[in-house]
DNA sequence: CGGCCCCGCGTTTTT
DNA sequence: CGCGGGGCCG
């Protein structure tokens, strides 16, 4: 290992390549930052801790080799999402101008999808191949599962896919899943012996529909440059420098196509953090990074370990919850702000009370402290969650957006159109042409297409082939099936020589018109039906937009709509975040928070079985890397992080209990502010830690949030903890008995469902209205028999 | 062939 | 509880 030069002291002007350029810009970098971003030769790994200034090193690091001199062209940089990717080209473009746009810098998906298009001839593939997304891919295995005649609920589509997407991940073939041991016996042992024939009719009706998966894009990368060492060689060549960013979330395939690409050059930078790897689920490997140092003996080590994101209590409560893990890289984070406050932990009786409590705990911030809605993110473990919290910001008029969920090019108009032009492009893409050959309603239904994939199956081909060139009588089509598809195979033929000939936006809408979408869109009054013609016309948007851009760049005209298509499946809508959706409260997974930071981070859910989730308890792997999660959500925070929980939520419908998770005891207690009823005025002193006291003051009913249309409301009641009555005998509970809750208030039992211990209450209290109680949870004092 | 209803299912998901 | 897919019926 190479230790850097300590120089201590860096020019700004430097004569590198005989050229005066000014590096005003790395000013202000820390003494470690400084080197990581100067000592760009050799293999490099960066470890940065969260909120280290990991983006800035990665672009000042590139934009100091383009002021260096260094070609453009050269320099190849990865990341996991477009969104990162054109914020970094941005920023080194301020840095080091227009030259920017000449590098090679995407996501490991749209880089080799790129390269994969100029090669395809050598893989057997058109050069217009389909990247066929997620619901593509599960669509064709439930062809196939149903083709070979296998229990749909054994097979089911989703395990079934991610098996192959596993072993797509680490590059294993069909015919060697069928002989790996450890994953037949996987296989067996859940009853489903027959994953390696599927995987490969899989690859197979992929290969026949001249479409590539997400994992295909990797998986050919690593094919072509293993059977084409000439093709291997050329891009050696081309790429003298190679940086990946959140290098510990690579796979296996993104792992070996980064390694051979830089054995050239040597020139191989890889910037991550072990800590925050949260994608294991999808093939992810930590060792990655873990043992880039056996990969690279003479690697340069350099560790970002100041963070100047969150306050130091945030910063060690994020330590001391790491700590716990085995499996890790040595580092000591810390901060150099003001120590801040605790942490606080809310704890509420229902789910519904936990978005009251983190809705009011928001407006009392942003009142107390003057902040502004964008510096709020409320981040769950699931997206099940969100709907809780929607209720809650909504009553008290919060603005709020909700990242994930439904993607835009996920719709159904979107998709509708999008397998248009996709079969117009490619005729071979058989899932667009299920999707569309009967829509608009054209009369061709499953009897006709059942006849198609049959044929198009035992001749080994696709479903144009057989529509275009066998005897369709022969298929078994009667007259009028066999002009209707005649018609449809004419509508889109009849496309094929304006392709290259006319600009993206006008091709598209020729054939939205000419196909019958725009009318039927059009005939649809119902809102639903005009918003999906508005998101059509969003999309039209998104195409016209993306020829302005490919123009400003100085390309050839027409920018032809197959450009377009090259990457829509590889686009999500998170980069085109609407203006108006700026200063708003964030909801969002802890994963898809992942890189991002808030003022003040709102941690809910923070339950046994929900976090960590109840599938990873099992194993100590799993529970590490829902602890990581924990991490990268805590470290979120620049100024605090409250945390809750609830005692009971609903799932599927019914209520359960809940237990508060392992996570919050895992945080070093002083840093630990436990009092969590002191939001609303805070006059209480209540609530030492770990007691199981609940608190009262802060469910204050509000005029406009508790229907309270009864009398005059009794005076709460606020007893000494000693004179509470103990809590009622379940069994003595009757229906029509008046109770007493001691934050509800007086009420009425009017029903009682369930069996011990999960007997429910429905109570008709005076002022808060009705609810349903679990009796183990709710104390409540018997009033009147 | 298309629409409606009912049943079953329900971590995380940058691509 | 809320959605999506499949199956059945018109």
């Amino acid at each position: 290992m190479i230790w850097y030069n300590l120089m201590g002291w860096i020019p700004l002007w430097t004569n590198v390549n005989e050229r005066n350029v000014s590096k005003e810009f790395l000013e202000g970098l820390s003494e470690v930052q400084l080197q990581a971003v100067v000592n760009y030769n050799g293999p490099t790994l960066v470890i940065a801790g969260a909120g280290s200034g990991k983006t800035r090193v990665l672009t000042y690091r590139i934009a100091n080799m383009l002021a260096d001199g260094v070609n453009p062209h050269s320099v190849l940089s990865l990341t996991f999402t477009n969104k990162a990717a054109a914020e970094m080209k941005e920023r080194i473009k301020t840095v080091v101008g227009e030259k920017a746009k000449y590098l090679w810098m995407g996501t490991f998906h749209s880089i080799f999808a790129r390269i994969l298009r100029a090669e395809a001839d050598k893989l057997g593939y058109p050069s217009t191949f389909t990247i066929y997304d997620t619901a593509d891919s599960r669509s064709v295995l439930k062809s196939i599962i149903k083709e070979m005649n296998l229990d749909e609920q054994v097979y089911k589509v989703n395990e079934v896919h991610s098996r192959i997407s596993l072993a797509k991940n680490n590059l294993v073939t069909p015919a060697v899943y069928a002989n790996t041991s450890s994953l037949v016996t996987i296989d067996a042992a859940n009853r489903r012996p027959r994953i390696a024939d599927i995987y490969k009719k899989y690859m197979q009706k992929c290969y026949l529909s001249g479409a590539m998966d997400f994992d295909d894009l990797l998986l050919n990368t690593n094919v072509l440059f293993r059977d084409h060492p000439d093709v291997l060689n050329k891009y050696q060549n081309i790429f003298k420098y190679i940086l990946v960013d959140e290098y510990q979330d690579t796979n296996m395939a993104q792992y070996l196509i980064v390694k051979k690409l830089s054995e050239q050059h040597g020139n191989l930078c890889v910037v991550g953090d072990d800590a925050q790897s949260i994608y294991s689920f999808r093939g992810a490997k930590i060792e990655n990074i873990l043992n880039f140092r056996n990969d690279y003996p003479n690697y340069q080590l350099f560790k970002l370990e100041q963070n100047y994101r969150s306050t130091q209590t945030i910063v060690n409560a994020a330590n001391s919850i790491i700590a716990k893990n085995s499996k890790q890289i040595k580092k000591k984070s810390f901060s150099a702000k003001d120590p801040g406050e605790r942490i606080k932990v809310l704890k509420a009786y229902t789910d519904q009370e936990e978005g009251f409590l983190v809705a009011g705990s928001i407006s009392d911030i942003i009142y107390r402290e003057h902040r502004e809605y964008l510096d709020f993110a409320i981040l769950y473990r699931t997206n099940a969650q969100s709907r809780i919290f929607e209720d809650a910001l909504r009553k008290k008029n919060i603005p709020y957006k909700i990242y994930g969920g439904l993607s835009f090019y996920q719709r159904k108009e979107i998709k509708d159109m999008v397998a248009y032009l996709r079969l117009i492009i490619n005729h071979n893409d058989d899932e667009a042409f299920k999707r569309i050959v009967n829509y608009p309603a054209r009369g061709i239904g499953d009897t006709t297409l059942t006849h198609l994939e049959q044929a198009a199956v035992a001749n080994a081909t696709n479903l144009w082939t057989i529509t275009t060139q066998a005897p369709l009588d022969k298929v078994g089509l009667k007259g009028g099936a066999i002009k209707k598809m005649g018609e449809f195979a004419q509508l889109i033929q009849s496309f094929q020589s304006a392709i290259y000939t006319e600009s993206a936006y006008d091709f598209a809408l020729m054939v939205a018109t000419q196909a019958g979408i725009i009318k039927d869109l059009k005939e649809d009054k119902t809102n639903e039906g005009v918003s999906r013609f508005e998101n059509l016309e969003q999309l039209f948007n998104g195409i016209k937009e993306f020829e302005e851009n490919a123009k400003e760049s100085g390309e050839p005209l027409p920018i032809t709509i197959d450009r377009f298509l090259e990457n829509v499946a590889l686009l999500t809508d998170a980069d085109s975040e609407k203006p108006e959706d700026k200063n708003k409260v964030s909801l969002m997974t802890v994963h898809s928070a992942k890189g991002l930071e808030f003022k003040h981070i709102f941690l809910v859910g923070l339950e046994e079985n929900l976090f960590p989730g109840q599938m990873s308890s099992q194993s100590q792997d799993d529970l590490e890397e829902e602890r990581r999660l924990f991490y990268v959500a805590v470290t979120r925070a620049e100024i605090t992080a409250t945390i809750s929980y609830a005692q009971s939520r609903y799932k599927w419908g019914n209520i359960t209990s809940c237990v508060p998770s392992r996570f919050i005891k895992e945080i070093d207690s002083s840093y630990i502010d436990w009092n969590e009823d002191s939001m609303f005025g805070g006059s209480s002193s209540s609530a030492s830690s770990g007691g199981n006291s609940y608190s009262t003051q802060h469910f204050k009913p509000k005029a406009n949030t508790i229907s309270a249309q009864r009398t005059v409301a009794p005076t709460p009641q606020h007893h000494p903890v000693s004179a509470i009555t103990e809590p009622a005998d379940m069994s003595e509970l009757e229906v029509g008995m008046e109770v007493e809750h001691e934050r509800f208030g007086f009420g009425k039992i009017e029903a009682l469902e369930g069996s011990a211990p999960e007997i429910k209450a429905t109570v008709a209290f005076t002022v808060a209205g009705t609810k349903t109680l679990l009796l183990k949870f709710a104390k409540l004092r018997i009033v009147k028999r």
